[in-house]
DNA sequence: CTAGGGTTAG
């Protein structure tokens, strides 16, 4: 870019800008390049007194895929008013402007008009915005239109899922005559998206025995989110020997779902080494790494990348955050959660979310500070939900606050009565207190509403076999072993003086 | 003379 802009320079100095092919090159780069620049392009166009189609197109284009798609539309209604005939390469564009159902439906109309709505580029880009807002419409336009092609179709299933219809798309997609990569990857990335997770892996099954496509990165993107969402270990690691055998490069996308999946297993190392691997990092793979390291109980090294991060001068958001005060609320960090809930806001300008203030209210409330926890609570400017009443209400419990948990654990009931899980820990604070008759009232309240407590249960898969363990469960073969190991570490925390690490690291 | 659509992380 910088060398263009020299190379425009020199042509205005010797008086070139008149060749107005090389300028409408020029103008396309800035417009449409990833490394272009669109301010600049604006500049160029505005100077150009009759611009060409070429031109017109360059800008929608342009816009079109900016932050600010609208002012495509407003390029393109400009060009109308001056009175320029669009041409088919305009349409896909314009339409990829288009912010709302009504605007979709009114450049259709110039659409119909124009003759190209049986272009098949500008169909498919009508269902693909159509299907953003009414997938209906979308279906109505595709059954309508003579020339479908595997775009058109892949657009509709993504249309689909997007509303959440995956059971309509996956039929569309038996349906298709022809798949390509991107049409496998549209439809187990939409089974991802909906959590439809055993699908999504299903179906990467299928591609693989089939052996017809190699499955393309956007796929193996969202197999690791499957795996992840899953805890299949055995499949994700899996696509990770695929990954380095095929040479995919460990790119943002797919290194920051490499490391995801490796966090959400649990498997903290893994997930380092691929992300020190990572020849590029921005703030979504720093996040990943640094919630990883949080919520795997890491908290001083998810604060010493924190540091490594910011040394970067790569510049965290929210979610940033979000891995940093868990950090803190995992290490029982309370005053370096409290200066870091600061420096969010005063230093890198981030409002605080509802998820900020759930950390700090579980950190506070963990802390024993409940006071402070419902002050915070109390100046939100969101209303507080279930989580935020949920964290205050464990911090009663582990510390016998019974007036403020009580309090507490009524209105968290009436915010959502029928999660069992509230009943349950409002019961469980009075029976630590010896209230007995609060646990029966509390038990009765479920009866009445017919609350039944959702048994805990967890996965774990070893060499692909995943095992189930509910609550008090002895059904699994080995549950004798499981239950006498589980005996040994209670005695061994027992004995190795828990509870005063515990105040240490809180008071630290 | 130049150009167009669908999938992709926290």
């Amino acid at each position: 870019m910088k060398e263009l802009r020299q190379i425009h320079a020199q042509m205005i100095a010797l008086g070139l800008i008149r060749y107005t092919y090389i300028t409408s090159r020029i103008l396309a780069f800035c417009a449409i390049s990833k490394n272009g620049d669109l301010e600049y392009a604006r500049r160029i166009f505005d100077r150009i007194q009759m611009p060409t189609i070429f031109n017109w197109n360059a800008m929608i284009k342009g816009y079109s895929r900016s932050a600010q798609p609208q002012f495509g539309l407003s390029i393109f209604a400009r060009m109308r008013a001056e009175l320029v005939l669009p041409n088919m390469h305009t349409f896909p564009f314009a339409i990829k402007a288009c912010d709302g159902l009504s605007s979709v439906a009114q450049i259709h109309g110039q659409v119909v008009k124009f003759g190209f709505d049986l272009d098949v580029y500008v169909v498919s880009s009508l269902i693909n915005m159509y299907s953003k807002h009414d997938v209906g419409v979308a279906r109505q336009v595709f059954d309508k239109s003579p020339n479908k092609n595997v775009v058109s179709w892949t657009s509709l299933i993504s249309g689909y899922c997007v509303q959440g219809q995956v059971v309509e798309a996956r039929k569309v997609f038996d349906e298709m005559p022809e798949r390509n990569d991107v049409s496998w990857s549209a439809m187990i990335s939409g089974y991802v998206q909906n959590e439809c997770h055993t699908e999504a892996i299903e179906l990467f099954r299928e591609l693989k025995e089939r052996a017809l496509l190699r499955p393309n990165r956007s796929v193996l993107v969202s197999i690791l989110n499957a795996c992840a969402g899953l805890g299949a270990s055995e499949e994700g690691r899996w696509v990770h020997s695929y990954i380095d055998e095929n040479g995919f490069e460990y790119g943002l996308e797919l290194g920051t779902a490499l490391v995801d999946f490796y966090v959400k297993c649990g498997c903290v190392e893994s997930s380092r080494q691929v992300f020190d691997k990572m020849p590029i990092k921005d703030v979504m793979a720093w996040s990943a790494m640094i919630v990883g390291l949080a919520i795997n109980g890491h908290s001083d090294s998810a604060l010493a990348l924190f540091a490594e991060m910011e040394r970067s001068k790569t510049k965290p958001n929210a979610i940033t955050f979000v891995g940093v005060l868990s950090a803190c609320n995992h290490g029982g960090l309370v005053y370096k959660g409290w200066d870091y809930f600061k420096v969010m806001s005063n230093v890198y300008g981030i409002s605080p979310s509802i998820e900020h203030y759930g950390c700090m209210v579980d950190l506070l409330g963990r802390a024993g500070r409940v006071a402070d926890a419902e002050q915070l609570i109390n100046g939100m400017p969101m209303r507080p939900d279930g989580v935020i009443w949920g964290a205050l209400l464990n911090g009663c419990l582990i510390h016998g606050h019974v007036e403020l948990g009580e309090r507490v654990g009524r209105r968290l009931i009436e915010l959502e009565p029928h999660h069992s899980g509230r009943y349950v820990l409002l019961a469980n604070m009075y029976a630590s207190m010896g209230r007995w008759e609060g646990v029966v009232s509390v038990r009765k309240m479920m009866r009445e509403r017919r609350v039944t407590a959702v048994p805990g249960c967890s996965f774990i898969e070893i060499t692909g076999v995943v095992h189930r363990f509910l609550v008090d469960d002895k059904s699994h073969s080995k549950s004798a072993d499981v239950f006498k190991m589980l005996n040994d570490l209670h005695n061994e925390v027992i004995s190795s003086n828990y509870e005063t690490m515990m105040v240490q690291a809180i008071l630290s």
